[in-house]
DNA sequence: TTTT
DNA sequence: TTTT
């Protein structure tokens, strides 16, 4: 098909530090613990009322791997955009297992920095322009090419 | 918390006729499938490829229940907004699982019908503006109210 | 028509202090100019360059009015989503001229204060939930009706 | 800065077929008008009411640009994602003008088509990945460099 | 598990 | 006119 488009926005917390997973083949995975929360007035009760959602978030794109792992901690504020996807994976017991996350790899996939200590980076899946000083440029599915600007301007 | 957002946007495709449930309390859910796609060109083999995801969609919003329910159906192409909520529930083993939905709740919510044929009415959680003849307006999260306007003027 | 979308979603900098005039009929509208840019490495001549980008918001919900009157000033970061409108009006000597603006009014439009000191507010055109204590419903496009929870919580 | 997100997101249609115009140093620009439009029920007169609001969309990517032009005509529904951008420009009297528009341009930029007929394909500023034939990779703002897939599979 |  |  096509004309389809799949679009997530989160802005939220990290409940953790990022962590980050090599592939043999030289590529890396970043995960992420993202918190988004509302809060509402019971009409009932009356009392202020907070539910919490927390989502996974996958970056396989190298440029943003990278700057994940340097600049957001547990507890920082970010940006992010992504897509929906859901994996299939077997459990201890053989029975099928879903597991949906917010992915940014390829081209799909930004990452703002929404702290005011660290200054607020953004960092795009590409282009140098939007980018707070990091490009990605790259190539097939299977196997990203990235290159990094050598200052990190913020 | 709060200075969070949680937002899915999707694009795509019906994989089956809308699915209505309802509550005792009155309420109920529509349940969509969507499937979203991409496609490229395979760097190694050249080949075209191709790749489906598929999304559940849970609408809880009484007006857009009935909006998916009457004009909807498998095929059907949709542009939806909603957030991303995860169920935790126990399979027959009493082991915990897990589902990731894409939730129009409350004012949390947009439907807007992309097909030539229907015309391509547009539908929000709220306001009589921007709606297509459906205007949700309502309280808590636990109980709905809604108004329908008479005519749908698509 | 209909069957159409119409978002803008802004994550900037204010760059002067709310400015909210009064209507003769008891409305309001809040006007924020917001900063977006972004930076690049010039390929040429390899310096860093960064353009800005100027937004004009114009927030006519009243309780995300009122909102911005208290809690923004000059340097808040904010998130705003609301809709594309471009106004037309007449200079001094009677040509035409057109303003654009990011226009938050009845039920579309979302104002997230982003800043770590303030806290970090969400308010929602609407609901009494995703909103940081802020609840507005409301009517026809010409008279907002609002309600206004007592404790804002953040 | 940084920090900063700046995303327009329409889906309308086509008021005309697409204008381009080639630049002196080979590039173009394709100039889009799009419609997207709200009704509601006047409150006071029971009316039903309907207000259109017209956008410019200014595509500097090379690949889109093309897609458009080959693609788009007077009347084709699209999805559309860029940045809203202010010109600054003179009119005879030397007056300043300012018109804002819709800007695809570098990366930042994605265009589905949303009509049956054509089929529907979804093209993005960038990636092989999320595109229906079409790549784009590309280089300075100043110049971009692309490449056109052999087939174009919708 | 975040944040206020 | 913001922010880093």
């Amino acid at each position: 098909m096509a004309g389809s488009v799949n679009k997530v926005i989160l802005i939220g917390n990290l409940g953790a530090d990022p962590e980050v997973r090599k592939f043999q083949n030289g590529g890396s995975v970043c995960n992420l613990r993202i918190a988004t929360s509302e809060s509402w007035k019971d009409k009932n009760t009356g009392e202020r009322r907070e539910k919490t959602e927390w989502h996974t978030v996958a970056i396989f794109s190298e440029g943003l791997v990278r700057v994940a792992e340097q600049y957001l901690k547990k507890g920082s504020k970010v940006y992010i955009e992504g897509q929906l996807q859901t994996r299939k994976w077997q459990d201890q017991n053989g029975n099928d297992r879903y597991s949906t996350e917010v992915v940014l790899q390829g081209f799909n996939g930004t990452l703002v920095m929404l702290d005011g200590r660290s200054g607020g980076g953004s960092f795009d899946r590409d282009s140098n322009r939007d980018a707070g000083g990091m490009s990605e440029r790259g190539g097939s599915s299977g196997g990203q090419s990235y290159e990094l600007d050598d200052d990190i301007p913020f």
